[in-house]
DNA sequence: TAACTTATTCATCAGGTGATGAATAAAAGG
DNA sequence: CCTTTTATTCATCACCTGATGAATAAGTTA
């Protein structure tokens, strides 16, 4: 039990260090795991080995950590891309596999996270609402006979098949599903999206 | 400026009062609006006009408060009262008929709750997971044909899709989605779900 | 009325949170 | 070499969190 300390390692560490990537990769984890408000600062530097203020000095804070941490994951023209051009009786296959095939890229820990931080408040609901709809939606929806009320309603179906789908496999992890291959899972459900996109729906029934 | 302040009110009002309701219906709303991590137990009070103390004098803490708050919305036994006795081929507009009446039911805010707290947290999906495999997706998929790994798959299918429904319709509120009658919902996705229930589960293709 | 129970508030605790500014050490640039 | 920039840590701040125990007032019961 001596008394003397190792001498203080304040400062420059000697050799070069990587410090900001590991906060950023410790920060996606976390947040992915906990979401945002469940993950605070000190929690991922004590994760990454690294004072405090270290994320301050490479983040100008929480906020700015969690943006970089989620890197938006891909912009959905890159996602999607092609898929526009797509005669429509034949985009819900395509659609599907570029959504699997995101979520099972490196960007699954961002998207992850950014679910579970989106979902959790009412206010980021909005904005992932707003953003849905711009982006993503008009791009599935491009092209689709009918009335624009009508492809609307097409995009939003789409919608709850793709999201639950993502949300079934990738974060709550339901079996045998999440466990089924890519391919496995196109053949089961494309053809439910298909039929929202181009499909019949169903008349309004004559009782009522 | 008189320097006599109002008598102190500390000790019990007089007149009857309905605190604990109070801080519950506030506790309800906050926790769906923000989620478990993002409400605090001074914020409800702040919100029910009560003292924070109050709080746990009513209830043990912030665990049990977030418990009551969601007063498990109704059993699955009665949700899904009659669903088993139906014919599979008739099953999905019933399921779908029961999750929208449960949705629009005075249990939304709790169901918002839970759904938002539930998907923040990892560990609280798998209790979800538990959940859902256990209590509902054996009722829904009692008495399909075939073998019961295939039932278990239709299971998840099903789920993929009513949970993409509840989530785009009461939590993100897609529009024009989240307006649309019962009825109309029934009848877009009802025939969807029938088709993970009992219809041709895509033949594995040939290729590969 | 006296004793007891319940409702209500206050004062306070220990601990976690995000944030800031200064001190120190190494690297980079002149 | 000296100067500047960058990386790192420390010591704090003010604030919010959930929690507890005691003080007080009203209702309830004996």
């Amino acid at each position: 039990m001596s008394g003397a300390l190792p001498p203080l390692r304040r400062g420059r560490r000697s050799g070069g260090s990587d410090s900001r990537e590991l906060i950023l990769a410790t920060a996606r984890r976390l947040f992915a795991e906990h979401g945002f408000d469940g993950t605070s600062l000190r929690q991922v530097a004590r994760e990454a080995e690294v004072d405090p203020a270290m994320v301050h000095h490479f983040f100008k804070g929480k906020d700015e950590l969690f943006a970089q941490s989620i890197e938006l994951p891909a912009d959905p023209d890159e996602v999607l891309a092609g898929v526009e051009e797509l005669d429509p009786g034949q985009r819900a296959e395509a659609i599907v596999r570029a959504v699997l095939r995101l979520w099972e890229s490196p960007a699954q820990h961002g998207l992850v996270a950014f679910v579970r931080g989106t979902i959790g408040s009412k206010a980021k609901t909005a904005l992932l609402r707003e953003m849905v709809a711009r982006t993503i939606l008009s791009r599935i929806t491009a092209g689709l006979p009918g009335s624009p009320e009508e492809a609307k309603m097409r995009g939003n179906l789409v919608a709850t098949q793709v999201v639950g789908l993502m949300l079934m496999r990738y974060v709550v992890r339901l079996e045998p599903l999440a466990s089924a291959s890519q391919d496995e899972v196109v053949r089961l459900v494309a053809p439910n999206v298909q039929h929202y996109l181009t499909g019949e729906l169903a008349h309004p029934t004559d009782s009522q």
